[in-house]
DNA sequence: TTGACGTGATACCATTTGGTGTCATATTTA
DNA sequence: TAAATATGACACCAAATGGTATCACGTCAA
């Protein structure tokens, strides 16, 4: 019951390539090697942003055989919405009504 | 009409420090110098800090004799906010656990 | 069993980042 | 005018960051 800490999130996305990763795994889960053929860059490097993304919350890994699953954790998102709601009085668009459907509130 | 570079705001925002600056400048506008005193640091510190807000768009400074007076910029939110909509629907599949995660609950 | 495959971990490197100290400049005020 | 105030702009430094190359280890298939 202790909320995560912010800090990992925001800084998790805060790489233009991990919010890439990030929007890949929304459509579906990937390993590092199918991650890798999608980048320009070492399987090395790629595995640095996963742990990044992991340590921030926003993803989760599984094994499977030799080979390890990379899925989206959106509940991840949680401390980086919950900080956004802060300025909810500054605009009154969509992350306001998100806010309140999360929170089970009336719009 | 050209959409803000989504880049310059998330970096802005991936720091503590200047997520606190925005915290208090939504509450206020407030100098250089009145932010200084609330923080551990030189003055040259804070003013690198708000030099990456202004250009993540967060903040906005005008002029008023020798002092500059630096306001919140709720509109840079915006490429944040529209980035983080592209997961609406996942959430909307998971809005409960969602919910959970903002609550500090175990899912 | 013997490789090939998929991955983790580490050492190393260049650049960026967050901080300080210092000096220069513009504006009030005594 | 002279001094105090408020700020901007550098040069500099240690640490963090994003990348590579390389080696080690478990798993699958011939």
């Amino acid at each position: 019951m202790t909320a995560p800490p912010i800090q990992p999130c925001f800084r998790a996305l805060a790489d233009p390539t991990r919010r890439d990763i990030v929007m890949m795994l929304a459509r579906s889960d990937m390993t590092i090697g199918q991650l890798t053929d999608r980048f320009d860059m070492t399987r090395a490097a790629v595995k640095k942003h996963l742990t990044v993304l992991s340590d921030g919350g926003l993803i989760t890994v599984r094994t499977r055989g030799r080979e390890r699953i990379n899925s989206l954790n959106p509940e991840g998102f949680a401390p980086v919405i919950n900080w956004l709601s802060h300025f909810d009085q500054f605009w009154d668009d969509r992350l306001a009504s998100l806010k309140s459907a999360i929170e089970g509130n009336e719009p």
